[in-house]
DNA sequence: TAAAAGTCTTGAACTAGTTCATTTTTTTTC
DNA sequence: GAAAAAAAATGAACTAGTTCAAGACTTTTA
């Protein structure tokens, strides 16, 4: 069978943990929608209750709240080959407090939350799927999670740029400081700092 | 079928997201071995290799990390009801960072790893109770990740305090200090300050 | 392609959190 | 139940990170 290149691609990434049939993946990709995003418009706005989880095939997009002093703090940069969403407001129906706006002109493959059911139903093989995926997003936020109490702001910088080589360089150092948890001045002069070194 | 005290407290946990027949309720026990551990020693230490994931069916647990410095960094506290351990090392065979010690005499049921791949074999529909369990675990540590960046040293001691009402009278406050993320001294100064208020 | 809007840099004054040292209080141990 | 060890409180001097303001540089938009 010939499938297009955003179908390759999802595909490859559930083969990562699974091994499906060609009538699986059939099924499969018939539960996805695809979805196109333009820079700088958003996927999805706190006060949503969010439709689908999101699988991005091109692109790039930040996921962030906003805190009562209007603060942005990014939580995850999404590009090719990586999930988003939010997973609190997706299952349990309630608002949720992110946004996700493309940085990029993006593409993505999203599933909704019937389809999301279903597909449980008709391949119980994505239990699995979804329970190495979330496994291993654990191990990283858990790490992450440790790092933002315990790594000074520089660290952090360090950490990022040897772990997302690729996407430093895709936005902006005010997203970027959003990410760490400083303030733009305080990126500024670290990166200053350690590129003088 | 009569079952012991931890027993039942496993099987409520898993009940949760699972129905398991009577045959597959003895099946799930008979793969878990308890373990006990006394008050200040340790069920894990940096450089083992895991054998096993925890739950905690009595007591009271430190699961931590040590930086260069020798200061100790809190990533949870793990009481009756909670699932503990470390997934990377568990699931990668790599030797773990980590360092678990008991704050109090505790007990715990645990799965090694042979044996949790042969529940998935066993009875599949473990892999959707670990779906849901990661999926869960997975918002409230993105959750902390977040909060961790974007919140004040006394924010996060009041949301700890909020979520874990509990918790925070079984363990001492140099401990909670390693867990918010600060010094010792300034918990201190924290916890003076906003019950003044 | 000019104007506008947004991003980046730098510096000075400030605040949250650290470090170190000392004393008091609580817990552990024999 | 006394002695030792660990935890908690407090204060003074310090450092990492913030805030505000102003100017230079880049990107977007019409």
């Amino acid at each position: 069978m010939n499938y297009k290149e955003s179908h390759i691609l999802i595909l490859s990434n559930v083969a990562r943990f699974i091994d499906l049939t060609e009538l699986e993946k059939q099924k499969y990709l018939s539960l996805l929608t695809e979805i196109k995003v333009k820079k700088k418009s958003f996927l999805m706005q706190a006060g949503d209750v969010t439709k689908y989880e999101y699988y991005i095939t091109k692109g790039c997009l930040k996921v962030y709240t906003i805190d009562e002093d209007g603060a942005p703090h990014i939580s995850m940069f999404a590009v090719e080959d990586y999930w988003t969403g939010d997973i609190a407001s997706f299952t349990t129906k309630k608002p949720t407090r992110y946004f996700i706006k493309a940085t990029e002109d993006s593409e993505l493959l999203g599933i909704s939350r019937v389809n999301y059911d279903l597909l449980f139903q008709e391949i119980p093989k994505f239990e699995r799927f979804y329970r190495i995926l979330y496994q291993r997003s654990l191990v990283s936020y858990i790490k992450r999670s440790n790092h933002g109490i315990s790594l000074s702001a520089e660290e952090r910088y360090i950490e990022f740029k040897k772990k997302y080589p690729k996407v430093v360089n895709r936005i902006t150092q005010k997203d970027l400081a959003g990410y760490i948890g400083i303030t733009p001045e305080f990126m500024s002069k670290i990166i200053t700092k350690v590129n003088r070194k």
